[in-house]
Parts: structure tokens; C-alpha cells; sequence
DNA sequence: CTCAGTGTTCAGTG
DNA sequence: TCACTGAACACTGA
């Protein structure tokens, strides 16, 4: 479940198991596309034995921060998570659900085992997320190329307005690029525009100061409350077009009865409204 | 059997 | 060189 909201929560989740810990055990799945061809083995040498001093988080990235490096990288992909034996599980508004009863849970690629017996998986169910070693994170290409981060270090607002008229391209294709807005996937890319009033097409070049100023309150705030409700989707108000947008029905309709639409923009199928957004 | 999908990367284009 | 676009990747569940 991978967007900011998602993998912050993720975060918070190893951050409780894991910090502060020594890492006892390391149960490694070999799986050459997941791990990169890194073997079992060489994860496990880098990890055994290691204090966790931290869990760090960037964009949809996440890294433990060890006495010793290498470092390990996680991504979730279009579907990964962590897991606890007793942690309830986020259900997914489409895709796998994972027997909370089971551990570890199906399609674990990953399973640490602290000092004091606390448990944390990594699932993977369509093998599109990764897990590395790094000596230094904040150097890994991928890492290093992200944009601002909404919860961590949003721009002022002149120079987000800045950026924006800088760009050519759609707004659905710019919140997406995580050059530009490191953690903003699908959902909450198509939430911002919604709550901003401004349709997914606009250019981001053509936005007036009140759309762009719009769009920035609509951006920190859903990224700020999504965070602070864990990424729970049933505590997401109703308002939201979240709970609205999922099938791509053509009876889809907003709290408010209003016409849902579903195209695709910025290489993604998209939910607008558009008689709201202009 | 077919297809969508909460993501990233990379090749191709202008 | 840079901004932008579209396809490829993997595979489960509907």
C-alpha cells in the first residue's frame, strides 16, 4: 500500500518493532528480482547482529539507519508492506489481502527477528518493490533524485509557485514525477487537483496565484491528514474523493452527487470531477 | 482467459 | 542537457 500516507505509517511500524533493537535473526526469500540478485546470505551478513538506531523515510523510500552499513533500502512497489504478528492488517481497496492470522504472512520476502523477539515482514505480492544495501541512502541514485518530500520539507510557497510555472506539462503527470513531489502516487495526486478545483490537463504553467495557492494547501493538508489517521482509508472523511473513485464505474458520483470521470493522464488512469475542476 | 493496477525505470522525442 | 511521454516490468485477484 504505497504512497506517502502508506509508507510513513510502514515507518512507524518498523520504528516500533525494530528501533533502538539488535537484529537477531534474518529470514531472506531468494528472490532475484526483489533483492536485485544480492543471495540471502549477503543480506543476512550485512544485517545480523546490527543495532537499528533508526527508521528513515523519504519520499516512498525507506531505509533503516544501523551501527554499521551497508544500510538496507526498502520500496514497496505497487504493493508491498510491513507486517507484525499482531499488527492489524490496512486492507488494500483493491489488490491481496493478507491473513492477519497467518505468520509470517504470505508473500514475505523479508522477516527480521529482534533481541527481545519483536518480528517485523516485508510482503511483496507483485514483486515490483525492492529491498537493497547502501552504504550511504541518501547518495542511492533513486533516493538522491527525489524532489521536496510533503511532509518533510515543503517549500515555501513563493518558490512552489515558482516551480510550478517553470513546467510544462500536465499537473497529473508533475504531482506524479517524485522529482518534482517525492511520496504523491495515483490517489492522492487525483485527491489534490479534486480538493484544489483544478482539472488534471491544466498545464502546471497556466495556474493563476489563487489556483496555485489552492493547490498547494490541498497537497499539505492531505498528505498532513492521511499521515496522522496511519494511512487508514476507513478514517479518510467522506468527503474525499478516495472513497469515491475506486471501479471505474460510470455511476460513480462524489459525497455530493457529483459525476465522476476516469481518463487516462500523466500515463495513469485518472478520477476527476469535472464539474468541479476546472 | 483477459485485464487493471496506490510504482519506477528507461528509451525515444522535441 | 532537460522536460516530458509511453512502454516495459511482475503477477495476483477479479
Amino acid at each position: 500500500m504505497p504512497e506517502l500516507p502508506e509508507v510513513e505509517y510502514g515507518r512507524k511500524v518498523a520504528e516500533k518493532s525494530c528501533a533502538k533493537k539488535v537484529i537477531q535473526e534474518v529470514h531472506c526469500d531468494n528472490d532475484s528480482i526483489v533483492f536485485e540478485n544480492k543471495l540471502p546470505a549477503e543480506i543476512k551478513r550485512a544485517l545480523v547482529g546490527r543495532r537499528v538506531l533508526e527508521i528513515c523515510r523519504r519520499g516512498k523510500f525507506l531505509w533503516f539507519e544501523l551501527d554499521k552499513t551497508p544500510w538496507p533500502i526498502f520500496h514497496f512497489g505497487m504493493t508491498g508492506s510491513f507486517h507484525t504478528p499482531d499488527q492489524p492488517t490496512i486492507q488494500l481497496e483493491s489488490g491481496p489481502t493478507v491473513e492477519s492470522s497467518q505468520w509470517p504472512p504470505r508473500f514475505t520476502k523479508i522477516r527480521l527477528v529482534m533481541d527481545d523477539g519483536c518480528e517485523l515482514a516485508m510482503t511483496n505480492s507483485r514483486r515490483l518493490g525492492r529491498i537493497r544495501l547502501s552504504p550511504n541512502p541518501l547518495e542511492d541514485p533513486s533516493i538522491a533524485k527525489l524532489g521536496f518530500d510533503p511532509l518533510i520539507d515543503m517549500p515555501a510557497l513563493e518558490s512552489f509557485q515558482e516551480s510550478l510555472g517553470k513546467r510544462k506539462g500536465n499537473l497529473k503527470g508533475l504531482l506524479l514525477n517524485q522529482s518534482f513531489a517525492a511520496g504523491v502516487g495515483n490517489w492522492i495526486a487525483d485527491e489534490v487537483l479534486f480538493q484544489a478545483g483544478i482539472a488534471p490537463t491544466r498545464r502546471a504553467n497556466t495556474l493563476g496565484a489563487e489556483e496555485s495557492l489552492n493547490l498547494y494547501d490541498a497537497l499539505t493538508k492531505i498528505v498532513k491528514t492521511a499521515v496522522e489517521l496511519d494511512a487508514d482509508k476507513s478514517r479518510f472523511p467522506n468527503t474525499w474523493l478516495f472513497h469515491h473513485r475506486w471501479g471505474q464505474n460510470q455511476e460513480a458520483q462524489t459525497a455530493e452527487g457529483e459525476t465522476i470521470e476516469f481518463a487516462q493522464i500523466g500515463g495513469r488512469t485518472t478520477a476527476w470531477v469535472p464539474s468541479r475542476q476546472r
